[in-house]
DNA sequence: CGTTTTTCCGTAAACGTTTACGACAACACA
DNA sequence: TGTGTTGTCGTAAACGTTTACGGAAAAACG
């Protein structure tokens, strides 16, 4: 049996009421026994429980977070997720915060599982993965007044909650700037069918750097597939089919890229050789793919960290001197060059 | 401001000790009352809070999953356990309980962090990956009576907890008996420097195979070295600068495999034609590797399922009507021939 | 009709904290 | 000596539940 608060009162001789004063680091209790309680504490192994303050403070000291599964993605975007995380938990460990890893099956499930996250207050805040581009999730925790932080943009909800994005829009204007510099004109875009904002975003960049450079957008060299493998190598030949075969291709998503690379092989088309390819965003896995695939590669670790820290200056009871701040950052891509463009 | 059970008992013109009952299903409540309750329930949009029950039960309604970040290795281990995690919630929340992820800075640490859940009870049990051969967190759990399961054996604490394993030694000996079949005889041996289990199991594995074809084991060809791609690197050339090169290699480990083709290659030697290559345990980065890397693959999701099962049965309040059980399993893992050996 | 049983519900305590409030002593000051 | 201030602590309420207990009414039984 743990001990609890009055086991520590009794063993001092002293009122519940000072001990959770003297452990609290409250001002208005001696300093001498506040030595006492700090030393009968560490005896006593006591640690205050979890529940009990929760239900007195009116907060879990916990933060949730959503990975929402794409319906076409069976791995959650897998590789993606494990560095933003360990950034995310480290930090939120700092100031003493749990964190909740909700997930669910795709589709909407996953707003039943915030609903009751939220409803039953199992949290103090959420932060969101996988923003879409219209995003009923932002929209509910919006209506709601619950705090929360999206890893990714949307154009759901105002802007009155922190949000960590990767530049999409920058790393598609890149892409091709790399591109054309290597001398290709007909560059394919493929990316996911979903609503999923960084499709849009990344398409804006390469629609903008095309245009600078003079070359005319061909629809015939966009297309959209599912978010995984079978999507790539399920849409990248109809982009190879167009009359006026591309010399290069922007894969925006690694699993779609392998896909790709996959129907490429089988076309006897060599990534590297006799086509460039360019992934946004990076995964272990195009380093070791044969050819290593050249991409652009976030900082997840920092990210994760960083979105913590956003969040935490958003809630009033974590906010500094400076009071409760609203932050918004995207944040660069680094380009790995290897040997596929 | 959220409804308490309050809002609801005043709203209906009952007490909260009737309303409680009635969406508790307990039996001493007129079913007319319990429809009222209900309805009223969804019509204010009320759930119970979660921490005042936790704190009058005594239970979070929480599973905390330790994840030990190796010493060596920068990725925790990074594809095997979102799958895993996956099938983990998914189970535990069919039961309505939450999943807490709990990492940490490799080494000592952690046993601080997880004395903070035990201690302050954020959690009703303790889901332990990594295990090691001697694991300290094993014995710290035994000691304090918490419950917890075990991804992974250990030679740490009686058996007296649920846990769910990977065959490696079966795994080590089907390598040697493919790679024996195949025509090799001098076949090397590299697994991590770290007291993990999984690395002796497997060695034991191998060794039996050998005997079993009256192979003798040479430990010039056994190497360990640090489980990353860092550490196959370093160590693969040992073994190959064995008076009598082998011809296979048995890697325990993915990261290390990749480093230690990286080795091969920079030796001018081709795994799947000059040298055979064997992995365990496979991840996505072995299928996409080139050459392709022949691995043995686990059922990951399944395996957290299944687990999230074991440790309910040995939890009382969730135990089935034959009581709480002890359930430890132990899982095969399936080949995957590809094109390394 | 009296007695026993059943059905249903209200009361109140308890879980372990935090914190507003007030009390008391000690001390300073005039 | 009286008044005000400061420092320290105890008391008790509150957070939102669940649940043991008892009681009243209704039903069943003789």
């Amino acid at each position: 049996m743990a001990s609890s608060i009055h086991d520590l009162a009794r063993h001092l001789n002293i009122s519940i009421g000072t001990v959770s004063r003297a452990l609290n680091g409250r001002a208005d209790v001696n300093a001498d026994t506040r030595q006492r309680v700090l030393a009968a504490a560490k005896q006593l192994n006591y640690s205050p429980n979890q529940s009990g303050r929760s239900l007195r403070q009116g907060a879990t000291h916990s933060i949730a977070f959503m990975l929402q599964p794409h319906p076409d993605d069976q791995q959650y975007g897998e590789p993606f997720f494990i560095p933003f995380l360990t950034g995310l938990q480290a930090r939120l460990a700092e100031y003493d915060l749990d964190l909740m890893v909700v997930m669910g099956e795709p589709g909407q499930y996953q707003q039943e599982r915030l609903r009751r996250v939220v409803e039953t207050r199992r949290a103090d805040a959420v932060v969101l993965a996988n923003t879409r581009r219209e995003d009923d999730r932002i929209d509910y925790l919006s209506k709601a007044g619950f705090p929360f932080a999206t890893l990714g943009r949307s154009q759901s909800g105002d802007d009155t909650y922190p949000s960590l994005d990767i530049d999409f829009e920058r790393a598609g204007d890149e892409a091709v700037d790399r591109l054309v510099a290597r001398g290709h004109r007909r560059i394919a875009a493929i990316r996911p069918s979903l609503d999923l904002n960084f499709g849009y975003l990344f398409l804006d960049g390469y629609r903008k750097a095309l245009k600078r450079h003079g070359i005319e957008v061909d629809p015939g060299l966009i297309a959209d597939g599912f978010i995984n493998e079978a999507g790539g190598y399920q849409v990248t030949p109809r982009v190879m089919l167009s009359k006026d075969r591309p010399t290069a291709i922007i894969f925006n998503n690694d699993a779609m890229a392998l896909g790709g690379c996959k129907a490429l092989a089988e076309m006897g088309i060599r990534p590297g050789h006799d086509i460039a390819v360019i992934v946004i965003v990076d995964t272990p896995l195009c380093r070791y793919f044969s050819p290593a695939l050249t991409a652009f590669r976030p900082s997840l670790e920092p990210m994760g960290r960083r979105l913590a820290e956003m969040l935490l200056a958003s809630l009033p009871a974590f906010a500094g001197p400076e009071g409760t701040r609203i932050i918004r950052e995207v944040w660069p891509l680094e380009l790995i060059a290897r040997d596929s463009d």
